[in-house]
DNA sequence: ACTATCGGGACCTCCCGTTGTT
DNA sequence: AACAACGGGAGGTCCCGATAGT
């Protein structure tokens, strides 16, 4: 979890792996997704792995949930800022990930829900960092909400419903191979009760 | 994935696999789940196992998300028809998940998302059976929300989203392993502008 | 390897039994022939072949052995019968196993051929069995060669030499995935010094 | 099959496995001989096993069979040249063929004719691999009968036909468990028609 | 003579992490 | 930083044969 060197040169080969790590379990799951396969994917040189990762596989998928996540949260961020109505923003976000989903047939869902269900109950790291990550996400959505005149406690509570609904649409969308689920959560995050 | 014969007796060998997987599946999701561990919880006997399931671990999997599903389904209509006030019923299912889960430690969130989630990209048995129970889920609540008043589309969207927000909120709950999510998303679903 | 009860009327399950055996062995043999590849072959009820078969796979293999050898000699006997010139004779008897296995894309050859080679070093019954049903042909091939002049020692070996020959050329043909090795073989035996 | 760096240091555990594949597989073949006897007998690392040979048991019996191939055409190609006279190479081919079944109580007979029966119709690495054995062997003979005044095609259709007789007397005399058959077609070739 | 289970033991495969060397 | 090799332990699968009941 201690992070690598700042910020010298992009150290490429753990960079790599991480990445690799990162896409693969944001498909498959932690249990499914095996060393050789990282490495293989990674390009990276297979004798590097436990050098840069002696807490091996445990340690390498916290570090993909933080990256995966800190590079989500700026996307996010970004979305949230494009527009003063709130609606819109949320509109966007959810237009966002729906067409990565789509784009990968139904298999890029939320990199980090499906480690955490998996891992969580079988390593404290990787369950510490995927609460991490979705802290640093309901953050964001958070002071967004409170920017939006919301006191901190119901901005801190809509933002966990609103990640809530987007990731249980996530979810339902994969099982069904289709966006409809996502298309009603926006609906009812943006035009219901809820957009008005 | 076809059903025995319908209902002689209950074979006991073969429900007790299916049990046993559903359980384990649950908590540590599809890939984490081994064979044996699965024989050994159940009590029977392991020379059985491809006798009654002869497509094997995927098989398995697939009709243990079915029966998990088809037994939560009931004790959802139950809890949705206990009470005339709708946002009653829907605190009351959200606090029935929330006792189940801090009950197992956090271990047992939704028995059909872990393995959607894991799952999904490899098998599509497995999916095919995840939608499905997903799928019985939204016509009970979406039934409840038409007994309400709602027109049949509005009534789908409403259950696709509270539906979506439950789910996710488990997913929340068991990263931070507190219960705060669901309670968040309780509210917001029964106090706020969606209950009111 | 006691024969079934003599002949009454045809036990289907018992003769089918043998026969998928045979046909299996014959491509695969012994060791990558299943028994439940054999029940499912076979289409006779799976629950009988214990009952007609108690020493399981093995007495299967062994009469299995003997019916095809048995089949065979009789194959074997009308073509030598089939013209006065022996040479020709054993230019038609090649031509029939060249067309076999051709037609089953090299992979029938001797039926006991391969099972010998597998399975004579673990049971002493199969080959037996096998020992036996080569000396059934040995003996026909030398009754035809007395009939043509030769004495009993000389046909006796010039059998065994012709046998030798033909085995050894259906495996090099099944090597190659060709008939040259058997119509080198042919030519030889028919048209070489020897044929004269 | 790509042979490893040529000639190194010999990697001992590499040729460990494939010299005990080589020698159960001979005796047994390929269905009946389980990795973990290979394991056993090489006395090499089990871990290894998948590193070097990443196809599993069919590539490893594939470069046993070449192995085991290149290695007895050393031996052939020896003899062949220990005398003037063809009959006499012939005799003592056989000979040394017989010496080396009957020392083994009738289980090593020719290493590539049993793994081809047995895996020609299910690997056609294995086939291809057996067959340019043969051929290396036929390449021999006919050169050596090239020698003796035929010319090529004769060659090539005699040294087919000697080969298989060989082939063949081996399992004849494999099922009888008595050196008889490589007895009298040793008589066949080297004092009949053919050996004169 | 046939069915439906049982019983446990191997089968091959492959994985994760380590070691010594460069 | 990277490499080749090791080490041993499961993983899922499936097989052969038995058993109890009909």
């Amino acid at each position: 979890m201690a992070e690598p060197p700042p910020n010298r040169q992009p150290p490429s080969s753990r960079t790599a792996f991480i990445e690799a790590t990162a896409d693969l379990m944001r498909r498959q799951g932690y249990g499914a997704t095996a060393i050789s396969e990282i490495v293989a994917l990674s390009g990276a040189p297979k004798g590097s792995l436990y050098f840069h990762f002696p807490g091996g596989k445990e340690q390498l998928a916290a570090e993909a949930v933080s990256s995966a996540g800190e590079r989500l949260r700026g996307q996010i961020a970004a979305i949230l800022s494009s527009s003063d109505d709130l609606a819109v923003c949320i509109g966007r976000l959810i237009d966002a990930l729906a067409a990565g989903l789509e784009r990968s047939d139904y298999q890029r869902g939320c990199p980090i829900a499906t480690v955490t269900l998996e891992a969580a109950s079988a390593s404290e790291a990787i369950r510490v960092s995927a609460d991490a990550v979705f802290g640093s996400w309901l953050t964001v959505l958070a002071a967004r909400m409170r920017a939006d005149g919301l006191d901190p406690a119901a901005a801190e509570r809509r933002a966990t419903f609103v990640l809530s609904a987007v990731e249980g649409a996530l979810i339902l969308a994969r099982a069904r191979g289709q966006l409809e689920p996502l298309i009603a959560v926006r609906q009812e995050l943006t035009a219901g009760p809820f957009g008005r």
